[in-house]
DNA sequence: AAAGAGACGTTATTATATAACTCTTTGCTT
DNA sequence: AAGCAAAGAGTTATATAATAACGTCTCTTT
């Protein structure tokens, strides 16, 4: 019933880049908009690990390899593109970004973020949340656009690591 | 089951805010910290609507009434105290605060947040919710910290009117 | 009175994000 | 192919949110 994005202590993360970055180009390609270097650039980097990562991190990565210093809207640009298309997710309560790992349908992203090793863990659609959720809201007669569920905590690992 | 703040078209609003300070005064009377009129004051303008407030919005009341400028940090220990006690939610997804409808217990606020009319419903805790999310994390070995759950849409109001 | 703690003032700075304008690239139309 | 419109991206400046660091005042406790 659960699942997540497949995180685990020794994958093989390249993978999960290599991935992330056909299904975008998949996706964007059926959507007719345009995944330029830049954009997929940036996604790359989000993808580089399973923790969110802020907008100046990118920023300082552009930066160093580009020679020239890259701007904000230069980040910002591309992170909004990838969350209009559904890439990537923002977490509100880290200010950060993360690669989606199922883009193909649009979904809310529901987190669980370890304090620890700040991975991100990214629950799918349709789960109890959802449903508690939908159900909360129709009782009182809100209708839902968007949704935000980010839960702090420790992952397994790290508590057993502990 | 459902229960939320009580936020209705007409009600009489200055009750919620001398309940709201009552009940301040209470919670920090019986924890031996401190309830002082700064900490009063960002109370009461919290909870001057059911809608979340900005800290420089804040800020900026306290300024024009105090003549001399109050700077950042007196509005942010204010709310950080509010905040440690459960007096006051703070929600991610606007960088902004709400006065906390039920203080005397520690818990997660959930909130419904209208993206029309800007009220934000609090949802009381033990729902469905927290149900599902304890759940999920159960089942996947993820121990709960702490909890972010912020709904954005039309509330039932809005919806009428509209 | 001296010492220590808590609350708050004050100045400066950090972190996150956007506005507004420019120029270039891209793909489309003729 | 030339011209055009729109999208993409560079650049500078600025807005918005939050914190750091230090000083001062006022209590309380001794």
């Amino acid at each position: 019933m659960l699942k997540t994005s497949t995180v685990c202590q020794s994958h093989q993360h390249h993978q999960c880049i290599s991935q992330a970055l056909e299904s975008a180009e998949d996706v964007c390609a059926q959507r007719g908009v345009r995944l330029t270097p830049l954009r997929k650039r940036v996604l790359e980097l989000v993808w580089q690990s399973h923790k969110p990562l802020g907008a100046y991190d990118i920023l300082e990565v552009l930066s160093r390899e580009d020679g020239r210093r890259a701007a904000p809207p230069t980040v910002y640009r591309g992170l909004d593109f990838l969350l209009e298309n559904g890439l990537i997710h923002r977490l509100a309560s880290l200010n950060a970004y993360i690669g989606c790992s199922h883009p193909e349908v649009a979904h809310e992203g529901y987190f669980m973020i370890c304090k620890q090793c700040n991975n991100a863990y990214e629950l799918v659609q349709h789960s109890q949340i959802d449903t508690a959720i939908s159900s909360e809201a129709e009782q009182m007669g809100f209708t839902v656009e968007t949704q935000m569920v980010e839960i702090l905590g420790i992952c397994a690992a790290c508590r057993e690591a502990a």
